[in-house]
DNA sequence: CGCCAATGTCAACACTTGTTGTTAAATCGG
DNA sequence: CCGATTTAACAACAAGTGTTGACATTGGCG
């Protein structure tokens, strides 16, 4: 072991291994957003961005390296979780009972779709886990007072995730067609209550 | 290959059918609980059963057709949406923050896992979604008085699968090792003050 | 330019999936 | 007791999985 070659970083980009990188985590995105983690195999994510299956293996060793990436770009910061903790109620429910627009229902990357699509792989779900925990819930908790500040937030976290799950996952006609305003007011309530212990 | 395995278990009458069906129907539960609806081979739920996976299409017609079995079964009748409804919140939150028993961890039937773990399944979802309209939400509209009714329960049904999709199928830990105590009464808090409207 | 690592491509691997066809065995009606 | 029908068991299918290794092609730097 003479001259131990220092796994030769990449000086430069050399052209474009970055840039398809980000792609693929795009496209991928949107795709794991749609079908979930098990059900996508990693040829479509190649067709859909024009590249070779075993090139996203050689771009990010797995399947679940992908996902890892997906997830901390996915991740990477909810403004929302910076709001006045008093409105934060509003705001979540306001957010959650938006209407969608149809014809960006498809394509739009939704990280909410992301994570509860994904939340039943048994590959996915200790890797979601970590980044709901961190990123959500920590983010919320450090605005928090009082006690019990994380069991607070993972609170909000569940009731966010359930009315995802029954809105988008399983596509409940109650709230797309009910009495949206006092939806909103409902569960604003009762994010806001948990919020103030 | 081995050819020569014995293949004469001399089985019980001739009318075993049913009683196969219902066996298949309690272990695929179990398996569909643990792993979800995409993640669970048809070979797997054989093997369960001690039967033959040809069998299982041959007497559900196909996976989706044993899944709807299985669903029919699980939401039979939940006894915990008759209870007084001034009391309906801390039970539910008392249901949910129990403490797992570990050696029942892995064979109990948990109709609750069953839902969200295939929830993701866009071939299991929009069978769960009737279901749990149907048997769930329905069942505790029922109960309710006032406007709203089955939004409300709606909502209550999204605080239910939220909280278990969080402590269950993301294993969060802050419900096991955190203020119980003040977990259960937080949410019975939320999930009461939709009942209440 | 020439070298060589980085970037792509292709095919194959070993495996699993749901489903079907074809057998063999078992059981009851007559 | 015989024959018909149900129950069961295998094997095979076509398709799809993640992953690997062997090749071809490039592009940047000495």
């Amino acid at each position: 072991m003479s001259t131990l070659v220092v796994k030769s970083v990449p000086r430069r980009a050399r052209r474009s291994a970055d840039a398809k990188r980000e792609e693929v985590v795009r496209v991928a995105l949107s795709i794991f957003s749609r079908a979930g983690y098990d059900a996508v195999g990693l040829r479509e994510i190649a067709a859909a961005a024009e590249i070779d299956a075993a090139m996203i293996v050689r771009l990010f060793g797995s399947k679940a390296g992908l996902f890892t990436a997906v997830i901390s770009q996915a991740f990477g910061d909810e403004p929302l979780l910076d709001s006045p903790i008093d409105e934060l109620g509003a705001l979540l429910a306001a957010y959650l009972t938006a209407p969608r627009e149809p014809e960006r229902e498809e394509t739009e990357p939704n990280d909410l779709l992301l994570l509860l699509r994904s939340a039943a792989s048994v590959t996915a779900a200790p890797l979601l886990s970590v980044a709901l925990h961190e990123k959500f819930i920590g983010g919320l908790a450090k605005h928090f007072t009082g006690p019990d500040r994380e069991v607070r937030a993972a609170l909000i976290a569940a009731q966010v995730l359930g009315f995802a799950t029954l809105r988008f996952a399983l596509g409940s006609e109650l709230f797309e067609n009910g009495p949206q305003d006092r939806t909103r007011q409902l569960l604003a309530a009762a994010i806001q209550s948990v919020i103030e212990g």
